[in-house]
DNA sequence: TGGTCTGCCGAATTTAGTTCGGCCAGCGGG
DNA sequence: CCCGCTGGCCGAACTAAATTCGGCAGACCA
């Protein structure tokens, strides 16, 4: 049974095109790509040190990157933190099916998620379960709370199925870079 | 059919204790953790901007700031990048289940999809389900190669299944440090 | 009380960030 | 063909930040 489901995306889905359409897709020339690469591995690089690594003076590496900021091309910078050492915490996955499928019914669902801070990430999906959420909290009991919260929410969860996350394999920030361009 | 699965987590599963012990938690002053907070929020903040938010001269921040680098609390930096202006990409999740559960099933598929770039993240799940993958290419013509390739590579897979993301609704990078400590 | 240790401050120095003027190549119009 | 415009680059000059260093003050212990 291996259901590689593409095909069935609610039409009453907010269709992903309509995130997208928002950012036309622009051009940039190869010494941009590099130091978007590399401000992408390295967020906290010198901008001379950058400026070495893509064969630019300081300061039109200086220029490029603040066009790249003023852009959005670069969104933010974040460190990466140690968590694992400063607090104990369990990852969970939870998948949903809400009740009905009108575009309030998403709308509502998708504000009341995105406010609640161990909801780390929240995916609308294609394919049988309408989102998965990624939860992050210090235990099983936190996690059980958030759950029941969410079901007397009223925000139309019609039901949920939970993975508990008992290895984190690989992850990465963000989107590879090499693997899209 | 509310499956909360907590429970059944495969003892042959690499515990995740083994991941977690080898990070004794370690005890942090008040004003480590605000630095550590602000640099998770803005990573290219100027040492001396982050001493004034803490209340630190530049030089005590800058050991501080030194130190939690060197204990490794600090892991990495990382610019956010606006990738959708850049190319396209289609965001997938897969849900794999291994033939069998010995340790070396789980190392062998582990190893396997760590080396390939578009698997953006893999965890190692307790419910009914062994892993969860995170897939990002440009396409789904793609993705279909890469689960082909996983299929034929005699890693172990019994069967998978496959969502695709219609809509990100909510992105963190990392852990949500209020929500854990 | 005296010694040691830790973490902080602030001055001094080194390095990086930023601004600015000028140069050069490419382009389009007279 | 020549002219002027433009965009992007360089490098010098300046401003600001990073880093080093000496010394001070409080905590701790003998």
């Amino acid at each position: 049974m291996n259901c590689l489901s593409v095909a069935p995306i609610q039409s009453s889905h907010p269709p992903a095109s309509r995130t997208r359409s928002s950012a036309p897709r622009i051009a940039l020339d190869s010494i941009d790509l590099e130091i978007l690469k590399n401000l992408q591995q390295d967020g906290r690089i010198s901008k001379s040190q950058l400026a070495e690594r893509v064969n630019l003076s300081a300061s039109a590496c200086f220029e490029r990157m603040r066009r790249l900021e003023q852009q959005k091309l670069i969104l933010s910078y974040h460190a990466n933190i140690n968590v694992r050492v400063l607090a104990q915490y369990e990852v969970f996955f939870a998948e949903l099916t809400l009740k009905s499928h009108r575009i309030y019914d998403f709308d509502r669902f998708e504000r009341h998620v995105a406010k609640l801070g161990p909801v780390a990430e929240c995916y609308a999906l294609g394919g049988g379960i309408d989102y998965l959420l990624k939860v992050i909290t210090t235990d099983i009991e936190s996690y059980q709370e958030i759950i029941e919260d969410l079901l007397v929410a009223d925000i139309g969860i019609e039901r949920y199925c939970t993975y508990i996350c008992t290895k984190m394999v690989k992850t990465t920030g963000g989107i590879p870079l090499q693997a899209v361009l």
